[in-house]
DNA sequence: GGCAAAACCGAGTAACTGCTCGGAAAGTCT
DNA sequence: AGACTTTCCGAGCAGTTACTCGGTTTTGCC
């Protein structure tokens, strides 16, 4: 994709990639958890169990850090929604709805940094701009989806739908993971049904035969 | 309520009040810009037009100005929640939901600072918990206006439901701020349908004549 | 083994950070 | 006015930061 990319240097020997991976990996889980601007070079270099030597062989700087995470996140939602348009065509409105809300979920728990990085909080400019790829990724899978099931809605009224899905799973997913763990299958139940009622009120048709569990009163058909 | 507060020392004249005022809301908004922890101290009191010197005259350190900042955010949205629940009883459901999300839209618009602080991506314990104080207001307020309109809900499952409202809400309300101006009416009445649509899946019934515009599909009743 | 390229290291550096402190200035009393 | 308190200031301190650089070790290739 991009001709030079965050890279100071490429590694070539597998004993140098493995350690950038380490070093990113370690870069997302302190930035997921003292934020960006707080993160220091050094402890992340140390709590790799590297130099900040070697560090800075690869990345010209903190930001290239989070630049190169950005790309490796916009890399590893692609495959999510391949498998979710492969099973599309077999699967009911809420079944849908389901498996979309559940892949996410396992996404942003497997990606915690993405998720400050999508908060659009981080300083630069060009992160900014790497949080809105990500951004754009995730709402392009949505709407693929949606288009293959309701071609019916025009273009520009999908992607605007489509941004909303992507952001209230997310941001739902977020909340999921702060609550305490036995309330967390409540929530993303209710983002199931948060995205059903949205699609409903949209769209029009609600998914039939819905998989997500409903209140009793909401059963009754009239 | 708090005895002691984040102040080193209360200022008692006038002027000096006012510069307490003018750095918070400097902190407010260099927060908001780069993030608590690029944030520096130097450039909030230099562009709040003051000194260091008289910065840590009032605030003790870097972390009381967040904190100080929590408690403003939370002294101000009660008086929002006060007004809707006057107007309550004289609104139909889509009117009242019109209401709450146009009255937290422009609390967040007046507050940016509070969109980091919720999403508790600010590194010391002392503010997450603010953070945790603040969102416990937001869904408090809520959830007192779901239990005047609809006293049938149980009340576990009614703080449940007044947790994702004030989640997607603000979720929303932020993405409609990060969007070009010519869309981000069409963001605020995009959060109207989906609050609605959640209701209407969750509690049965959707709020009687909604003022909130629909897809033409979406009209036709069966 | 010999050799060049790649990888690794960590003490050191210039710049910046949060924050202090002693004194000047402005305000409030009598 | 004088005395006392509150407010204001910014140079400077101790500590930390992002990042460099010269040298050492490891790897791939003949």
């Amino acid at each position: 994709m991009s001709p030079e990319g965050p890279l100071r240097r490429r590694p070539l020997q597998a004993r140098a990639q493995e350690r950038v991976e380490r070093i990113l990996d370690t870069a997302e889980q302190v930035f997921a958890e003292v934020g960006f601007g707080s993160a220091t070079t050094n402890q992340i270099a140390q709590q790799a169990g590297t130099s900040i030597g070697s560090l800075y062989e690869f990345f010209p700087n903190k930001e290239a850090l989070a630049r190169a995470l950005a790309e490796r996140y916009i890399a590893r939602i692609a495959p999510v929604y391949d498998a979710l348009l492969v099973d599309e065509p077999a699967l009911d409105g809420g079944e849908l709805i389901n498996r979309i809300v559940e892949s996410l979920d396992r996404y942003f728990r497997e990606h915690p940094g993405a998720v400050p990085l999508l908060n659009g909080r981080l300083t630069s400019p060009e992160l900014v701009a790497a949080g809105e790829r990500l951004q754009g990724a995730l709402v392009a899978g949505i709407d693929r989806l949606l288009a293959n099931r309701r071609p019916d809605v025009i273009a520009e009224h999908r992607v605007t739908v489509a941004a909303v899905i992507a952001e209230v799973t997310r941001s739902m997913l977020v909340m999921a993971d702060q609550v305490p763990l036995s309330r967390r299958r409540v929530i993303v139940r209710e983002t199931e049904r948060l995205v059903v009622g949205y699609l409903t009120e949209t769209v029009g048709d609600p998914p039939e035969a819905s998989t997500v569990g409903r209140t009793k009163k909401a059963l009754r058909t009239s």
